[in-house]
DNA sequence: CACATATAGTTAGCACCCTAACAATTTTGA
DNA sequence: TCAAAATTGTTAGGGTGCTAACTATATGTG
């Protein structure tokens, strides 16, 4: 097979690959009021609180605007709360409500059951060539990304 | 590094990566009313004609309702029709219009040059495995979705 | 035949994700 | 100093993707 078609069945691959796990885990987190995002957003803070929006955002490589509905739709189910910043009157302090600590330890035990189940027959070799591969491509399309401001 | 850390890497770099791509992809071809998703529809299509939305649904492993919709903004752009199907007058049979033609044609050369971009320095056995590990965990994904059917 | 069931497509509603444009505030630099 | 530039968060609008519920048509079984 030539190399252009193995990279077009790659594409399609990562494609589906990434929306079945995604709705997998929004199935068995619905329940909770959790969804994949919002597990994300949980986990980075309860190992950081007090990080700003920006600052969030930028570590789970979203947009500002994406953050803010996330952040919306979490402090409307009770698991955040946005509190002003001392040093500067714009920003805004994520920090987890005592229910957002009890979902964060429960996204991690869920997670961890899905990626045993998912992983069950991979070997770490394999895993590990898979994230050097995956982080050169999306380094790679985040480059040709920021070449649209060069026109 | 242990195995959990390892899985959980993973899929943050699967995350990012398939939004990466998905996002330079958006960018390159949304002066043309394109998309992502509306590209594959339209190579699979110029490939094989006169499919029902069903069909090409299964083949791009999308939900029916998310097909509809796709199709909805693809015939408001000109780029495809609607013909009854005279088997079956539940159907509809989807058809690439001249102008959809066109446009798979630039599709399939932006494509081309975007994977040709990103996967520049990567070898083919590299990409080869990567498939066999998307493919593995997208099945595993998928046999868990079912899994809620069994409540 | 008649009724139950299955299938094709649609609509509605929720959640993401992005870009573009905006207000408030802070920082920078002439 | 003080106006220009950068940054923080927001809203608006477009485009996925899903599930659930609905209509119309086909099919299968008594």
């Amino acid at each position: 097979m030539n190399k252009d078609a193995l990279t077009s069945e790659f594409l399609e691959a990562l494609t589906n690959a990434s929306r079945k796990i995604r709705t997998a885990f929004n199935q068995r987190v619905t329940a909770h009021g959790l969804t994949y995002p919002r597990a994300r957003a949980l986990l980075r803070l309860s190992k950081k609180p007090g990080m700003t929006q920006s600052e969030l955002a930028c570590e789970l490589e979203l947009e500002q605007a994406t953050m803010v509905r996330i952040l919306d739709r979490m402090e409307e189910h009770g698991l955040v709360e946005r509190q002003p910043d001392p040093k500067d009157r714009r920003a805004k302090l994520i920090v987890l409500t005592p229910r957002g600590t009890e979902q964060a330890a429960l996204v991690t035990s869920i997670g961890h059951s899905m990626r045993l189940e998912i992983f069950a027959d991979i070997n770490s070799e394999d895993i590990a060539a898979g994230i050097q591969l995956l982080n050169k491509l999306g380094e790679r399309a985040m480059l040709m990304e920021d070449l649209r401001d060069l026109t």
